[in-house]
DNA sequence: AGCACGCCGACT
DNA sequence: GTCGGCGTGCTC
């Protein structure tokens, strides 16, 4: 009687993968889904990552999986057996068990329910991309699958939604010089990764399309990642417009079931480029020859749940793995980024004529220290100028302040971190100020220490603040708002920008969302209120964040006409990051920003994990921090594991989220390698309970 | 993660 | 005297 075991990964929390038989009349092969009990659980769903059949006669196989090192970090608890090829001149009547099933006592095998898939969704290849997901971002090999597949539990039957009829006339529009340099030379090269720097408005997309085309016409797959925003429609109209059903797009509004009929046709190869977001960089696009990254320094790219994958990374390892191109692009390069070109691991070819005919706009800083209300009446002015003109503006509130960082309000200056140059966040209960990164703490100061003004306090304004006070200032002028509370109704987004770009709207308020990618020919105005309140987070990142946000709002304006006008409104109007903004000074603050990275260990001079401890119980939260740092301690101590830093523990600067108390570890090293083994190490030997969750992050970009 | 077992407070 | 709180432990 023929056997057949599987092993199954299952994407909870658990290193573990386990073995099953299958007694079932169908075959499960690698890559398919099973629902097996486990543990209490009658039933429980898992993807199969190996198959052992025990065959009777010599006929039947072995089919088992080949596995690789996994680059960087080797997995400790081998999540696959290390077979190689299958020798077939062993002696299959006797076929080899894995060590791991070959110790098992038989009785604790459990059998598989049943198999879920008529057809195994990723490949070998895909699995081996798992495992680097799994050691690379310390998940487990189930949770890494289950981030890259689509999640639905069948496909939907009917046919793909029809596309609105678009005529597929639009033909390559004609390059400028700096396009056609970037295109011939990216050409030029069979491979490698290449970097499009270029401000808003200079025919990225265009290089982007056109190299598409080149790598379609000989038939190669293409991948193209945007960041998760309404600009997706955009690159999603020109590419169907010039490559048509060719074009597979992952939306984040698909259903589970319609995302994995497109998964289906992408590895059917019906579709050969597919546009989406962050998690399309595992669309199952065989012959891949490109990836386009579109604004390549967007946060979105990263994850926020485990496994806290960066889109960018993974496309670099793919790219590297089957040989395709890699081109990103940015107005607003990410200081990882900029340091790659920088080191010759990036190609970087620059942009700078904007083919449209719009010039870039007029940047005013106004100085809003001792000043009240949230409008100057510089920008007041230019509104009602813009009114009467018959144009329109743009108000862009950096709401993304932080409660706990104070400000001085006469001055604008800020408390900082002697070690971190990171703002220190005010702790009531005791009276301190805490760094969230080191742990220095300083008791608050009576008064401003720059200019001894006693007024330290932080200031939080909504987008609704600002609705009030243009209802009041100008009664004449039509407005409204988009962010997050306003989008959520349906079709509020759509119907609001259809209204704005209809002129219907005079000025248009909001937060993140209308800083990205759209264009509207009307905007003259922008006034960016409150620039300064994003440098108050207590992240490292802060001032990056700041700038390419200003860089890019002002960049919506003047885009067709060439009169754009923008007013940086802030407390801070002498800080360097205001100041290179305001002037488009791109390069200039990479390399400042650079410098001071170096200088203070920040990424990407350095690398860095970072762990949160969280649990309803802030003691056990902060115990179990505390234990991990003493046993991160003991081994840098044991001089396994030199040139490690070890930042905290800590509160996180979101002590509590969701009734859960939050503590923070960071781990730092200028040696990738070396942290990774660290991480690894620290991770399997630390008491786990299931009442204290632990969330590694390794290149965290979000440190709240 | 999920699910059951287990040992301490307010209730038909 | 029980019902049920969620701390703890285990999963091929």
């Amino acid at each position: 009687m023929p056997m057949s075991f599987v092993r199954i990964a299952y994407p909870i929390p658990l290193q573990e993968t386990f073995w099953y038989r299958n007694d079932t009349s169908t075959k499960a092969e690698i890559g398919m889904r099973v629902e097996a009990p486990l543990g209490r659980r009658a039933k429980a769903i898992g993807y199969v990552v190996e198959v052992i059949d025990i065959p009777t006669s010599k006929s039947e196989t072995v089919s088992r999986l080949e596995s690789e090192d996994i680059s960087p970090v080797k997995a400790v608890e081998p999540p696959l057996t290390k077979l190689g090829k299958p020798d077939l001149s062993v002696d299959l009547e006797k076929p080899i068990l894995p060590p791991d099933l070959a110790k098992l006592e038989p009785g604790k095998i459990r059998s598989i329910n049943r198999v879920i898939d008529t057809e195994p969704l990723f490949d070998s290849e895909m699995l081996k991309l798992g495992l680097w997901m799994a050691s690379m971002y310390h998940s487990s090999l189930g949770e890494a699958l289950s981030a890259m597949l689509p999640s639905a539990r069948r496909e939907r039957s009917e046919i793909a939604e029809q596309f609105d009829e678009i005529e597929l006339s639009r033909t390559p529009l004609v390059l400028t010089q700096g396009q056609k340099a970037a295109l011939d030379g990216i050409l030029a090269e069979p491979k490698g990764m290449f970097y499009l720097y270029g401000p808003t408005g200079t025919g990225k997309t265009e290089v982007f399309l056109q190299l598409a085309d080149a790598a379609l016409s000989i038939d190669l797959g293409v991948l193209y990642l945007v960041p998760e925003i309404a600009l997706t429609r955009q690159v999603e109209q020109d590419a169907r417009a010039r490559f048509g059903e060719r074009c597979a797009i992952i939306h984040s509004r698909l259903t589970p079931s319609r995302k994995l009929a497109e998964w289906r046709r992408i590895g059917k190869k019906e579709a050969r480029i597919v546009i989406g977001a962050r998690s399309a960089v595992f669309a199952p696009i065989s012959d891949l020859g490109l990836i386009i990254i579109d604004e390549e320094h967007d946060a979105s790219y990263k994850s926020g749940t485990t496994p806290r994958y960066h889109a960018r990374q993974v496309a670099m390892r793919r790219a590297r793995l089957e040989g395709a191109r890699l081109v990103m692009g940015s107005a607003t390069p990410s200081p990882e980024a900029w340091q790659a070109c920088r080191e010759g691991q990036m190609l970087r070819f620059d942009l700078s004529n904007r083919p449209a005919g719009g010039s870039f706009p007029e940047m005013h800083i106004i100085d809003m220290r001792g000043r009240h209300g949230l409008i100057s009446d510089e920008l007041a002015d230019a509104l009602r100028d813009a009114k009467k003109a018959g144009r329109q503006s743009i108000l862009f509130l950096n709401r993304r302040g932080f409660a706990h960082t104070l400000m001085c309000q006469t001055c604008g200056s800020q408390l900082l971190c002697k070690h971190c140059s990171v703002p220190l966040t005010y702790h009531k209960a005791s009276n301190r100020l805490n760094c969230h990164y080191c742990g220095y703490h300083e008791m608050k100061p009576r008064a401003c220490p720059s200019c001894g003004s006693l007024d330290l306090a932080w200031a939080s304004y909504g987008t609704e603040r600002i609705e009030e006070e243009l209802h009041e200032r100008f009664p004449d002028m039509s407005h409204a708002r988009l962010d997050t509370d306003t989008t959520n109704t349906k079709g509020y987004l759509e119907d609001t920008l259809l209204a704005f770009r209809n002129g219907k709207i005079d000025i248009l308020v909001g937060t993140q969302m209308v800083a990205k990618g759209l264009n509207f020919p009307g905007v003259r105005v922008v006034g960016i209120l409150m620039a300064d309140q994003g440098l108050a987070m207590p992240d490292f990142r802060a001032g990056e964040r700041v700038f390419s946000l200003i860089v890019q709002v002002a960049g919506r304006a003047g885009r067709h006409v060439p009169d754009g006008l923008v007013f940086i409104q802030t407390r801070k109007p002498d800080s360097p990051i205001i100041q290179l903004a305001s002037t488009g000074n791109v390069s200039g603050f990479l390399d400042r920003e650079l410098q001071m990275r170096q200088q203070l260990e920040f990424p990407p001079a350095t690398r860095l994990c970072r762990f949160v401890f969280r649990s309803k119980s802030a003691k056990s939260a902060r115990s179990h921090a505390s234990k991990c740092a003493t046993l991160a301690h003991r081994l840098v101590c044991m001089s396994a594991f030199e040139g490690i830093d070890i930042l905290g523990p800590s509160e996180c600067p979101l002590a509590i989220v969701a009734d859960n108390h939050r503590y923070q570890l960071i781990f730092r090293s200028d040696r990738f390698a070396d942290l990774q083994r660290f991480v690894q190490t620290l991770q399997h030997n630390i008491e786990c309970t299931s009442s204290v969750y632990i969330e590694i992050d390794i290149d965290p970009v979000q440190m709240m």
